[in-house]
DNA sequence: TTGTAGGCGTTATCAA
DNA sequence: TTGATAACGCCTACAA
């Protein structure tokens, strides 16, 4: 592979100067039709491609993006958000500038203030993990109206005109999730799903993907109660604790979202954890003992690296090279992790 | 996050000129070690950080990395060269430039004059997926001395001074295939091992790791018969439809490497495919199908991503930033592949 | 319609 | 020991 050919290469080939030669490439103003044949000609014929760090250099403007995420609390977030500023990082040298604003509660009302305290700054575009109700729909119609950029991850804001959302398949999750607990469990038996939230797209989404597993693929499975946490680990462990108690013949554990803690704990409690198989979500604390010590047999994960990374590498290749996403929706892989394989998987710390 | 301070701007802060800031930054040759104090306090103090454009213009000068490769027919491989290519791709601009040169066989004296002809062509490194052997071992030694920078990947060259490997963890693949297998079987009953070579190393540590498991976690279950099929799908075939037809108590098998096809298409023809589980490794020809069926209960994945990007990114590191890579080893995911997760996955294509 | 000069941030070279 | 200047490839302004 040899060096590129540069413009002042080209103009001293076709004997023209360095600003006739980019106005050739870059079919600016004026300029005669022939010379600039010429210099077309040249340029091809020694493959001129454009070197992009001169370009970057000259540029010398900053690209601004900002990310909003869901609280910051969790270690997916967190991770998260990790990702994304490594990504920036990387580009910083390209003028690129990241500024992350967690959410501090599941408050649509302070994401879309925070969409419009970013847009009236001026922003470039914005990464958005959507609450998914009118406010937030409205906010971001008014970004894109006011010409920001705007990419959904995590989780979609519907009918909106976001350029492209990253993200998990929950759906698929909950089926994932379905056809492994089925498995582990023979194939037979009572079902006890702990629900996350009603109000919760994403867990009615699970739920929905996990159900419709049981029905299609293992007709010998019942799901013979669903209880919420509300993502709340006391009110997880005193509902699984009662079920357990009152139905002995239980042998499967599905966890929706959060309450992988207190769920485990009445499990292990029980002294039924060999007998009754779990699944859950997430990486939690408690979630790495458990799976050590067999209580809990699987955990499916999200990647935050890619639901961090992707949205910033796809709004600098809209900003800086134009490139437009190629997709609506880019999946984000379905994690299965057991006690064999969260060693060195990145959303286990 | 603002613009970054520049060597102009910092030379203006500390009263001297360009030239003794980036003596000072660089700790070139004499500089009056108090003016090299105060310049380096302003450059912490506003946080500075070279420009890598600026530096990579002036560099000017291409490096080389020169990537040797298993043999290219399978899927797998070809993802693992497209992603070496890509993150190639994008540091074109800072003058690297990639040539891939596969294997044509499982040749470890191909594999050795191949990395001599590249050390000789005056590489500057070399990302080498390793045929164990003292052939290999010797021509890695050779290109170290000969300074250029060695990184393997996929499988290790063992006692050689390679910087780093990038690569699954074969034993703990085989502990997941074990413990999965073992549960999806109830934790009881006969299992059979179609192994792919016992001469090959990566085979022998997936089945060490599941025997592993088999034996501390799993009592009631019994490995009856290990077969090899030396990769061939045919064999596999033969030797799996001959088991089950003499062992009517097998309930699990587990492939080792190739033969998903053959021994799908034997336990398919068995019919018996509902009481038998599956889990087998890689994403061939006829798994999608097979797993669709529910011939294959799960099958066991590498990430040839970060197998083809990571060599590249830590030798470009190295060689433009003079990074030294962190870790002797770095993992790559052991990704659990079932009928409901493998779309969107980068190894399924 | 075309040419020239200056600058982006860094490094290398020569002069002081 | 330090300072000034040219160069990398490109773009923008201004001059011719």
């Amino acid at each position: 592979m040899k060096k590129n050919v540069t413009i002042p290469e080209l103009a001293k080939l076709t004997g023209v100067s360095i600003g006739t030669v980019d106005r050739a490439l870059n079919n600016r103003s004026e300029i005669n039709p022939e010379t600039k044949k010429k210099i077309l000609a040249a340029a091809a014929k020694y493959n001129y491609r454009p070197n992009r760090l001169s370009k970057a250099l000259v540029h010398n403007r900053t690209i601004r993006i900002g990310m909003i995420t869901l609280p910051a609390k969790s270690p997916f977030i967190k991770k998260l958000t990790a990702a994304a500023v490594a990504a920036a990082d990387e580009k910083i040298d390209f003028g690129l500038s990241l500024s992350v604003h967690p959410l501090s509660t599941f408050d649509a009302q302070e994401e879309a203030s925070k969409i419009k305290t970013l847009v009236d700054s001026g922003i470039d575009a914005l990464a958005i993990a959507g609450v998914d109700s009118p406010v937030t729909k409205k906010a971001i119609a008014y970004a894109i109206k006011k010409n920001a950029k705007v990419v959904t991850f995590n989780s979609d804001v519907s009918d909106t005109e976001r350029l492209c959302v990253v993200g998990q398949n929950l759906h698929q999750s909950g089926q994932v999730a379905g056809d492994l607990l089925c498995k582990y469990m023979g194939e037979q038996g009572e079902v006890f799903v702990l629900h996350g939230s009603k109000q919760i797209s994403a867990h009615r989404e699970r739920l929905k993907g996990f159900c419709s597993v049981v029905d299609s693929d293992f007709p010998d499975i019942k799901i013979v109660a669903i209880e919420e946490d509300l993502d709340d680990d006391k009110i997880a462990y005193e509902k699984t604790k009662q079920i357990l108690a009152s139905r002995p013949n239980i042998s499967g554990i599905y966890v929706v979202a959060a309450g992988n803690k207190g769920a485990g704990k009445a499990l292990k409690e029980s002294g039924r954890s060999s007998s009754v198989k779990m699944v859950c979500n997430d990486f939690v604390p408690m979630t790495e003992e458990f799976l050590e010590e067999g209580i809990i047999d699987a955990t499916i994960l999200q990647d935050p690296e890619t639901q961090g990374r992707l949205p910033i590498d796809i709004l600098f290749n809209l900003l800086f090279d134009k490139i437009q996403p190629e997709k609506d929706y880019y999946p984000t892989t379905i994690d299965i992790i057991t006690k064999y394989n969260y060693h060195g998987h990145k959303g286990c710390q």
